[in-house]
DNA sequence: TTTAATTCGGATAAATTTATCCGAATTAAA
DNA sequence: TTTAATTCGGATAAATTTATCCGAATTAAA
């Protein structure tokens, strides 16, 4: 479904997201412990989920990553999938049609794009904070 | 959301029976040029689908692949799909972790299951009939 | 029996994704 | 001013997926 950057790029921004509510800054090693994922690679999709201002990345000793109070409400899914893994999950033909469109559909088309839709749906009305609660009190995990 | 294999898969499938409605067999060489798929590639496609016994296929001239008339109605996608890509689409979380269930969720878990229900559900209940009537009346199209 | 058209199957190669390495730049604290 | 902890960014490497090559096996027709 999402590629293996956008899945550690979610949970890597799920866990930055907890700790900056309490107004705690996180480092990439500690992130990537943390979330089970690889530091060098983790640190590629942090700079990238960076330059696209979904996170604040701090340099120097004491630095880490971190993201807005303010923003965690505000910040969707759908964001962060499409800095990582770009449109690829609203284009592309189920069927890898160059083209596929309802005037000139693959055999799939109708529905594929009803399932899809829904997916659509789901990452741009989830935030960070929904996603946060859950982790806030132990009945989700970023780890396992 | 597949596998480049299982998209050749489905669109090869979906060729032969089209063709096999009307008791034609055709060849791999055919195939490819008609779904626009690349030839060696198909052909360990092809291979691994007439093994799962999705397809027969025959050697020799005037060989090629075909289906069965009477199963045509009764395959459905879903046995494509596992054949070529197995289970991930059914098991793996969507955040990557290695294990994830209704006990011990990631964050996503919830929303995720209910999209991936639909999915399963869509290819389990899609038969290669069903999508082939599209093709035969020229609506919809396998390669573009 | 011979020929030629096809699928089969194993060995590789190319492309893409995932992952690592390491020096440079930054910056807080001693 | 120096030190050390951190992110940044470019060069690679490893793993996986996608794709090709080619001889062997099969088999219908001449």
């Amino acid at each position: 479904m999402f590629s293996k950057a956008c899945e550690y790029g979610i949970r890597a921004t799920l866990h930055i997201a907890l700790l900056s509510m309490d107004g705690v800054r996180v480092s990439l090693k500690d992130i990537a412990r943390d979330i089970d994922s690889p530091v060098a690679f983790t640190a590629k999709i942090l700079q990238q989920l960076a330059r696209n201002n979904i996170i604040d990345s701090v340099k120097g000793p004491v630095g880490g990553f971190e993201i807005q109070k303010d923003k965690i409400a505000s910040i969707k899914l759908s964001q962060i999938v499409f800095a990582i893994d770009g449109d690829s999950i609203y284009r592309g033909c189920g069927l890898g049609l160059k083209e596929c469109n309802a005037l000139e559909p693959c055999p799939l088309h109708e529905k594929f794009v009803l399932i899809r839709n829904d997916l659509k749906e789901m990452l741009e009305t989830t935030s960070l904070y929904e996603l946060t609660k859950g982790l806030d009190v132990g009945l989700t995990f970023l780890k396992r």
